[in-house]
DNA sequence: CCAAACTTGGAGTGTATACTCAAATTGTGT
DNA sequence: ACACAATTTGAGTATACACTCCAAGTTTGG
């Protein structure tokens, strides 16, 4: 039998409950008993739906950050900037998210641990678009060039986000963009 | 009347099983129960020395950093290579404690969050070194400027280490260095 | 309208945590 | 050797957490 109209409600108002209380206030918010609470079920229904606390969180993360993809469908057209830009918004726009994003990678010290491979999967698909976007604007770059550079700016971009969960008074977007500037051979932004 | 030799022992022995933990097993490593058996001591004895956890912990990570300061009388005879070389020191040696150090900054939401208001301060202080001798090796170089430009290296520094967190296959090292050459503007290393 | 499958309530389990306190013991200066 | 402060002990407190279990209820397709 297919699953009931209920169920998937149910589920949907975890999702929601767990994406606000993050948003809210991090890692440390999203207790068991919160996200029960707020969306009105017991514990027992959340563990007919999801086989852990993690489950949930790591949906909710993904669906965040897949919302400011610039380019959701892969057509290979998104430039630089673009993703620069995506990724200042991710940051701007869900500083929490960002932050239980950063946390997780860091947690856990186990080799298996999964959170951390999740991130690293997801790091190194990014840091690719980033080079295929380098390497469409400027032809004289090759593939290992690109790549290198690709790393170079998401690190920057790490960084100054992190220097920004520290503060907020921080012009990330102002550093990010002069970051990108400085660490891209062709300057990525067709500005000023 | 004063300190007894033997509580001075005792600390000595909290604040090493502490180093200890955390260089193994990071923050996870660090429970109350774990720094004690190390330790050979009982909770009560720790608390009788220490306010909390927390205190002993941010000693540690403290000491960590300074041991690894290029200039530590602060005569400021530190060149930018200096401040990087020690930076990725730090991270290569003692990633956990590194891992560490980023966790307290993140965790926690609350404005009066001890642990981050430490971070900035922290970080603060190093931008400032960066800036300091980034303007000693290049006069043209104002105090905006520099400081702009020691924001931004440090942040891609901490990108990186991140990045390195993430994989220890990653070569820092080799990116920090990148990073330096490419957001300094008169060449940080006198390299190649 | 039935029965199978799905969903729910919610008390309960097990475990781990940081931290406390009063009494016993030990170190130190005199 | 004495007084007394510093130190140690270790059982105990309070709390929080993720997760389990299963009887009772609900939805669904036929």
């Amino acid at each position: 039998m297919a699953r009931y109209q209920v169920g998937i409600q149910t589920e949907a108002k975890i999702i929601e409950a767990t994406r606000a209380l993050l948003a809210e206030g991090g890692m440390e918010a999203a207790t068991l008993k919160a996200i029960c609470d707020r969306a009105e079920v017991r514990s027992g229904s959340f563990y007919n739906l999801f086989d852990s606390k993690e489950d949930v969180i790591i949906h909710v993360v993904r669906e965040s950050i897949d919302a400011v993809d610039p380019d959701p469908d892969h057509a290979g057209t998104d430039t630089v900037n673009d993703l620069v830009s995506a990724y200042i918004r991710f940051f701007e726009e869900e500083p929490q998210l960002a932050k239980v994003y950063v946390m997780a990678a860091l947690t856990g010290d186990s080799p298996t641990n999964g959170a951390r491979r999740r991130f690293l999967r997801h790091h190194l698909r990014r840091v690719e678009r980033f080079a295929d976007a380098m390497a469409r604007a400027d032809q004289a770059l090759d593939a290992e060039k690109s790549e290198i550079q690709a790393e170079l700016l998401l690190g920057a971009l790490d960084g100054l986000a992190f220097r920004w969960a520290l503060d907020s008074d921080f012009d990330f977007a102002t550093y990010a963009e002069l970051a990108s500037d400085k660490l891209v051979q062709v300057p990525a932004r067709s500005s000023d």
